[in-house]
DNA sequence: TGAACATATGAGCAATCGTTCATATGATAA
DNA sequence: TTATCATATGAACGATTGCTCATATGTTCA
């Protein structure tokens, strides 16, 4: 399925990353391709939100926003802390802002 | 479903950016939540490349690598020019790399 | 302890997605 | 024109995903 490239190919091949790696970027990436996720990251963006405020801000079940939670908390992109029956979400560190103002960009150049 | 927070959502209601905003995130973000395309993007990070060279690179199907650059290019994240008979992408601006090594930090650190 | 509240979780379903396969388009060279 | 190469495209199928619904867990207060 080919003309000539093997050169090409051999340095390329030298320059990527490893599946494995590549893979988990893909999976992280995936995280940030829905839509209430990112409407739960940008609510989280200046301060934490108990899992009932962020249900009431984007309409949604108490369950499909524990649910993302989950997701988001699994890739390490949110914590949590507890403070009675509540539980306080917010952003984990400082790449999931700055993932999301480079995508920002690019949509508004 | 919920305790009293009328205040906090009136304010971060106020930061948010609008639905559509939102919405072309996710979209965005959920191109680069594939392990295929990343590894295309990943390829094309130093130079252009003919599809087939990419196809072999990837050790993939000339049809789905064509697939997946259709998406690409219509998200103005791939860029194409032709040559004769053949067709060479490249990344269509440093977005692209950004995001990706946004994304590799937080895996990494 | 029991009731009420806040959150988490498992199963199931509809919708979306990425690949394959077959075929079409476009370009070059004989 | 015809053959060949490089790429694009449409349909279809299997796999993944996000929500809903019902229910479970964990905490507080009376």
């Amino acid at each position: 399925m080919a003309h000539d490239h093997a050169a090409l190919l051999k340095h390329i091949k030298a320059d990527m990353p490893s599946d494995e790696l590549l893979q988990d970027l893909g999976d992280l990436f995936k995280i940030f391709g829905d839509t209430t996720r990112i409407k739960i990251m940008y609510a989280l963006y200046e301060d934490e939100m108990c899992v009932c405020a962020i249900a009431d801000l984007l309409g949604m079940t108490q369950s499909a926003i524990s649910h993302q939670l989950k997701v988001l908390k699994a890739a390490n992109l949110v914590e949590s802390r507890r403070e009675g029956k509540t539980i306080y979400y917010s952003l984990a560190d400082d790449h999931v802002k700055s993932i999301i103002a480079q995508g920002y960009e690019h949509l508004t150049e």
